[in-house]
RNA sequence: UGGGGUGUAGCCAAGUGGUAAGGCACCGGACUUUGACUCCGGCACUCCCAGGUUCGAAUCCUGGCACCCCAGCCA
């Protein structure tokens, strides 16, 4: 069972009020007009999370009235991410083009009561007679048509005799309203395009209110869960459930949508994003989309983690990256193997180690969990190690490599190192160290401390990789809300690095999706084996946290 | 007097009249063959502000203030 929330707390109050006769229907009904973002996983958490939770359902409805925004390759992604997540493994797909023919009906209701009336004003037109928000509207001139004729208007608006823009179908509310949403809302509206499911049977398709409200109440939803924008359609969901013959009464319920620093979440700058191709796709791993963050190496309990952590509230919010690396680290922490890469190779000869001499050193795959097992990496006379390992003139506490000083090469032997080489410009080519032959697997012979241990890989058997460090994506904790700015000035110039890094060679039986600890490094997901380039590549997932970075 | 909503630590967030949970971040310190992990300790005398009710208020009342959302034939 989750972390109770205000909703919750509405549910156990209602079950215990045998409300809906302790039934407890949600559902999770995205428009197919984009990928799902981590936000889209709170909400699909909380509407999934609260069905298991109360032994209830949670219907998973694409809300498809729009198809001049919609298409399959997002239905498709959609489908994939909640089921990734690990929701509607059942494949029991709802649409509320499903219900166009029931809707249809309703609206037909709502005329023959008088309820609702065909406009025949022009799209400016219906905008300059709604008013301010602080002046009322003025009622429309077509507002007081008969029934007859508008059932007779909206029969041919169906049977497409009209263009687009010329006719609309209206619920006849309240034109002075102070919700905006009431001042005759729009229900119907004509679209001479054909539907990804309902094909062409239609040329008129209804707008969300209407449509959404009355697919809860055709579906039996009972606790409908929305994000704090629609905070003032409540009413008119409430309308349209109330003044058609509704087979049942929901009840919506807001709550705020989540906000997450240094990305945007809203479909609307997602869509920029790609289409200014600020980013690669939809699923750039530095997106904040389910398919990018998966492609990043996150793993979809993170996310699920993450979605509890951040909790449910109406309060605004704008939650730290930091929470979800967090949750990314725990759970890799555990469960990726370790092993030993370069991200940055600086050369290193061992000048007493033998030419033709190598040595076998076993190494943990994971020092928590033995049952991981062991494997053996090589040890020869040429290595390398991080060119941020070594500091000529280092600070204070700087346990790396210095000249003169001795580290620990992990799970190998301690040297210390004699020379630098440098080029004409200054730039150091390589390192000559020497090492203690006692010291094998690391421990000194005599017991004196070391405190560096630094990892490495050997020249002879490394494997080359592409490596893609990734970082935020903006660098403002707010681009939506940036007053003004050219969203690609605010684009994080770092927030990709390639490298060719010197890996162990383990990585070349694993297959893509194979996650690793670097270790003092990061965590990485290995993304393709045999791509073009021919070398493996990496996506840095996250990395270590670095309480020697901080403190310089 | 347009309508709706929200204010608890740097960021999330419990708290529902009985004396401020937890997480992230941060700061110590222990351990360490990953400067990781882990472990210990610290981190709101006060809950947007001002009055009031009460033995007692973050919680109730009154009045302010700040911020967010709404004028698509988008969702």
């Amino acid at each position: 069972m989750k972390t109770s929330n205000f909703i919750r707390q509405i549910i156990d109050r209602d079950i215990a009020n045998n409300k809906h006769n302790g039934r407890v229907v949600t559902r999770f009904p995205p428009e197919p007009n984009g990928y799902l973002h981590i936000g889209h996983a709170k909400s699909i958490c909380l509407n999934f999370g609260i069905a298991d939770d109360y032994n209830g359902v949670c219907n998973f409805r694409f809300d498809d009235t729009n198809p001049s925004k919609e298409n399959i390759d997002y239905v498709n992604s959609i489908i994939y991410d909640v089921q990734w997540l690990g929701y509607a493994k059942d494949g029991n797909i709802l649409h509320a083009s499903d219900y166009f023919d029931q809707l249809y009906e309703f609206a037909v209701e709502l005329i023959e009561n008088g309820k609702a009336y065909v406009d025949s004003l022009s799209p400016d037109e219906i905008r300059e007679y709604r008013g301010t928000l602080t002046e009322p509207g003025r009622n429309s001139p077509y507002r007081d048509r008969s029934i007859e004729e508008n059932l007779a208007l909206f029969t041919r608006m169906k049977d497409g005799e009209f263009p687009e823009n010329t006719h609309v179908l209206r619920a006849k509310i309240d034109m002075s309203s102070g919700n905006i949403n009431m001042r005759d809302p729009v229900l119907y509206r004509i679209k001479h395009e054909s539907h990804p499911i309902a094909g062409d049977k239609w040329c008129i398709y209804p707008l969300y209110d209407f449509a959404h409200s009355l697919s809860d109440a055709i579906e039996g939803v009972t606790h409908s869960l929305c994000t704090m924008e629609f905070e003032d359609h409540r009413p008119l969901y409430d309308w349209c459930v109330e003044n058609v013959s509704a087979p049942s009464r929901p009840e919506q319920t807001e709550f705020s949508r989540l906000s997450l620093e240094y990305t945007v979440l809203s479909k609307r700058w997602l869509t920029k994003l790609v289409e200014d191709e600020l980013v690669a796709g939809w699923n750039d791993p530095r997106m904040p989309t389910l398919s990018g963050l998966r492609n990043r190496g996150y793993t979809n309990a993170s996310i699920l983690d993450f979605c509890e952590r951040v909790g449910i509230t109406k309060n605004f919010n704008e939650v730290e990256m930091s929470v979800l690396e967090n949750c990314i680290r725990e759970d890799l922490d555990y469960t990726a193997p370790r092993l030993m890469a370069v991200l940055d190779p600086l050369p290193v000869t061992i000048e007493n180690y033998p030419e033709d001499e190598v040595d076998w050193l076993p190494a943990q795959n994971h020092p928590k969990r033995p049952e991981l097992g062991n494997r053996k990496v090589l040890f020869s006379k040429r290595i390398f190690v991080e060119r941020s390992d070594f500091l000529e003139d280092p600070p204070r506490k700087f346990f790396r490599l210095a000249p003169g000083a001795e580290v620990r090469l992990r799970y190998a032997y301690l040297v210390t190192c004699t020379e630098v080489i440098k080029d004409q410009a200054g730039n150091v080519m390589e390192l000559r160290c020497r090492y203690d032959p006692e010291s094998r697997g690391g421990f000194a012979p005599d017991g004196r401390k070391v405190r560096g241990t630094i990892h490495w890989v050997s020249q002879a058997n490394a494997i080359e990789s592409e490596v893609n460090l990734y970082d935020r994506l903006f660098t403002v904790p707010n681009p939506a809300g940036t007053k003004d700015a050219d969203f690609a000035e605010l684009i994080n110039p770092d927030s990709l690095k390639v490298v060719n890094a010197m890996i162990e060679p383990q990585i070349e039986s694993a297959t893509p999706g194979t996650r690793y600890q670097f270790e003092r490094s990061g965590y990485f997901v290995l993304a393709s084996q045999n791509g073009d380039n021919e070398k493996p590549v990496f996506h840095r997932t996250v990395t270590l946290r670095d309480s020697w970075a901080k403190r310089n």
